[in-house]
DNA sequence: TCTTGACCTTCCAGTAGATGGAAGCACTAT
DNA sequence: ATAGTGCTTCCATCTACTGGAAGGTCAAGA
């Protein structure tokens, strides 16, 4: 399979798997004309890649992922402690965004969008932090 | 004020509000000996920089929101319309996050995290698709 | 046979928003 | 004079791609 197959097949953009190449997630042999030749479980692989990081995984997760993917001696445990970690800085991530969602929810309702000058939003960001 | 004067009042890193003047969002002025002389204007705004950065407003945002504050004859329409831009660009971040956030505490809770190569978290990553 | 178009290749640059570090000048206190 | 801290610039690095240029390859049609 040449790479636009494979695009076609794990949803991945070419580029990207170029890119995944580049930094050693996959190792695609080489036809004579020199075009990728991707092998089944090379597009395993990417669909496996995909998969993770529409999860959200970093690359580097990615890549120990699929080292102990490979790897029949594994422990779950050590999968485990990837997908634990992940999901702490997901949820880390949340509680941020909510945090701001609910300033930003109030600002965006409090202000009046019309055409005069006056605005709560901008008020806010200026205010130092310590007003009283 | 020298540069590690505002970094303390304002909370950025000093590497941060140097990035900041290269990319013209504060402009010091300089003093004889080279060194940025910060005057309370611009610690005020580095103090909007931190508090707009700080909500998750983009750098190009903060160069609008910063242009709208110095506008006496702004529209308080403009202000909300960026802020409800972002707003929905948090929501989106914020339905993505607990979609993966969903699919990845199942995956982990149901993954024995034992010494036995079993998981249902790799066998997830390597799903194809459409199974059936 | 020639040509068109889709596909493939490599390489370089750029994105956002900083952050780390090196080399070296300035200032203060002893 | 010297030590220590703070300031300067410049360059590299990070994440995970993405865009584009210049050019080679291949299959189909006139």
């Amino acid at each position: 399979m040449n790479i636009g197959d494979v695009a076609r097949l794990s949803g991945l953009p070419a580029k990207t798997i170029r890119y995944y190449e580049d930094i050693g997630l996959v190792k695609p042999q080489r036809s004579a004309n020199g075009y990728r030749s991707f092998q089944p479980g090379d597009l395993h692989k990417l669909a496996f890649l995909g998969r993770a990081r529409a999860l959200g995984f970093s690359i580097d997760d990615c890549r120990q992922l699929m080292t102990l993917y490979e790897d029949q001696s594994r422990a779950s445990a050590d999968v485990k402690h990837i997908a634990r970690d992940h999901l702490k800085r997901i949820d880390a991530k949340l509680e941020e965004l909510q945090q701001m969602r609910a300033t930003l929810a109030a600002l965006v309702s409090s202000c009046a969008g019309d055409n005069r000058p006056d605005c709560p939003i901008l008020a806010d960001l200026a205010a130092t932090p310590k007003p009283g």
